[in-house]
DNA sequence: TTGAATGCTCAAGTGAATTGAGTTAATGCT
DNA sequence: AGCATTAACTCAATTCACTTGAGCATTCAA
């Protein structure tokens, strides 16, 4: 969903690019790091090592937080990752508006707005972000060649396939080449992404999966989304649509249905048809008021939550599960605490340190930040070579 | 699954070896090709695939196969795979008695034999390795260091999880190293996996997956296993163990039970048990005599099979779904034209080119044939950095 | 106090790529 | 037929980024 592809093949500047983005990353997803110790997860010598960081220090993309003494010997100097260093672009188009967000290099939110949509048009979209970008990096004071990237988050699937037409589609955006409109107009490099797996990834680069390389993400948004990290990166099938969670049948006692008739948003605002349309926060409310309605629906959603992680746990045995997405921390807290953990599942091991099932960001910006850190999970990866 | 992690880092000397192993594997997998279309298809200069071609000839691994003009301009020399080149040692393990199969570089099945084991403790499996490797390469007349791995295939799960237990464990081998007892006693590098992942491997490297780098593969062994390749790389999951698909629910006219239930031999075997025991040969027999009991097995399995099919299209979104494993290939026939293919999936698109569900390789033989296809897909896949 | 361990820098050396000029061999145009 | 064009390939020089080895600084432990 990238672009174009990397070149395969590897020269002495492409190591150095992809030396870089080792080092940043390793320093991101440890905090602070010393030369030796860089260079001894690597493979690297020192020198090496000093060389790529004199060049990122001058970038402006580490600084020095003093020598710390881990035993015998001289002690090192730590270096960590500059958040003001570079800025990433998230850009959620959804139906009726466009969220916009931007983190800074240790993927905190500097700024994120919302802008209505006046048309759907692709050309006019396109240029109501631009303007958007504008005002905020203007806002924020951040130099526009301090941004690195933008992700762009959209309604899947992509392309015609048999669960298109949903209502969420984006009506005229089907055929036309998304990250090449985006990358154009801003003069950026894109990624492109589902919600699901835009979430997934924010969970990487700040949260729950911090530091984690193979693990699972839920995703409440219109329907229901999975995204799925495998060595660090999403796995977004041959036509990047993998993770439709939502469309696969459990068992319930009215027969089967689609996971999504169960576990959505739409789901809970069908069953509570009679306490009128409810956002995150109306849920939140008549979650913290234990009504009757909302928790008998939470126990259905839980019987088919077991299900799922049952389905997700023996197809990709993650390290963990996260649920997050548009649903209040403390719905998605109750389902974690509540959901019966299926026994017959290679998930279900002694020797885990991580729990099985567990919270992740809740709340209305998610994917959109998640956008954002698909940038930033790229800046600190180094780039696999695929054929 | 590998003995060790390859360093992360990038210098001169792992962009040669990541280089080769990228032009190996582009001109097996295009079968041959010139000089300047490889430098073209890996952002490299003409000069250094020159090079690289230069030092795999000198060891072997290429062979010049005459010039072919393509159009204006002096001809290229065109290069393919020389299959005697190098060779790969497929090794599976089960509770009976080990397989062990040679591969030669263009994946060509050299010789293969079947031994029955004596004893089941891993110091005892390992010398009757030993001994069958020395024989095997003997008869063959292949050296020992044109050997470049061996690849080992057993059943998983690994590691104590929810599902083991099963007959299909091996006893005594769920706590010790495995990958490194045989590295240390082949002195060879030695993937390791279970038999699903092997077998789709095998299908990459010489099968119905040919050139393919999303796809999944659905395996009739004991149970029934799924192996999923992203990127041309395995997905194993945090643990080793994913693919587990015989677990999962679906949805019977008898209510909830396990794909294995409907969709295996043991399922087969359970419902013609009045047959007496049927090995690959005895179901094709019934299947070419159209058995009726057979068949009413085969109505449900497809059923069972068509909700699989779901789950995965729409988790993974692969190219294709390849069917294979210990089944007579009249049976996977069957179940390819049988089949109900989901509407309601992302792998339903008009613009596919591939087949949703085709046969693979089917026999005895597939999981250990795909053992060794584990060390041909890596010498012939630049190894991806991870970190 | 001394020696071992550890972090780091400087300068020289090395491996593998790129660059640019030049050769060879096809096709296409006149 | 002759000549320009295109393409594949080689040789030699250069460049890039990593490694190596010598040397210094700082800390801990005996």
């Amino acid at each position: 969903m990238t672009i174009s592809k990397p070149p395969i093949g590897s020269n002495a500047e492409r190591s150095r690019s992809s030396n870089r983005q080792a080092v940043l990353g390793c320093i991101q997803s440890a905090g602070e790091m010393g030369r030796a110790a860089l260079a001894r997860s690597f493979g690297l010598s020192t020198q090496a090592v000093s060389n790529i960081i004199a060049e990122l220090e001058a970038d402006g993309l580490l600084i020095e937080r003093g020598v710390r003494a881990l035993g015998r010997g001289q002690p090192a100097m730590q270096y960590s990752v500059n958040p003001k260093g570079g800025y990433a672009l998230g850009i959620e188009v959804r139906p009726d508006a466009v969220f916009m967000a931007i983190l800074d290099l240790s993927g905190k939110e500097v700024s994120s707005q919302r802008s209505v949509l006046k048309s759907l048009e692709p050309r006019k979209v396109v240029a109501q972000v631009q303007k958007l970008r504008a005002e905020m990096l203007q806002k924020s004071g951040i130099e526009p060649d301090r941004v690195l990237g933008a992700g762009v988050v959209m309604p899947g699937p992509f392309g015609q396939t048999g669960l298109s037409g949903n209502s969420s589609d984006l009506p005229g955006w089907q055929s036309i080449d998304v990250a090449r409109l985006f990358s154009e107009a801003l003069g950026l490099a894109v990624e492109l992404s589902n919600d699901a797996n835009a979430a997934a990834m924010a969970e990487r680069i700040g949260g729950a999966a911090h530091g984690l390389s193979n693990y699972a993400y839920i995703y409440f948004g219109a329907g229901l989304g999975l995204g799925l990290v495998n060595q660090g990166q999403l796995v977004a099938g041959a036509y990047g649509n993998a993770g439709e969670i939502g469309q696969i049948p459990i068992f319930t006692p009215d027969g089967p249905m689609p996971l999504e008739a169960r576990l959505s948003r739409i789901s809970v605002q069908r069953r509570l048809a009679n306490k009128g349309a409810l956002d995150v926060a109306a849920l939140g409310a008549l979650m913290a008021s234990e009504d009757a309605d909302l928790l008998a629906w939470l126990d259905d959603a839980c019987a088919a939550l077991s299900q799922a992680v049952m389905i997700i746990e023996n197809l990709f045995d993650p390290e963990t599960i996260i649920l997050g997405g548009a649903m209040p921390g403390s719905i998605l807290d109750f389902m974690v605490s509540n959901v019966d953990l299926p026994v017959l599942s290679v998930g279900n091991r002694e020797d885990k340190t991580l729990p099985r099932l567990q919270r992740g960001a809740a709340g209305r910006m998610t994917a959109t930040l998640g956008a954002a850190s698909l940038v930033l999970n790229r800046a600190f990866t180094p780039q696999a070579a695929v054929l």
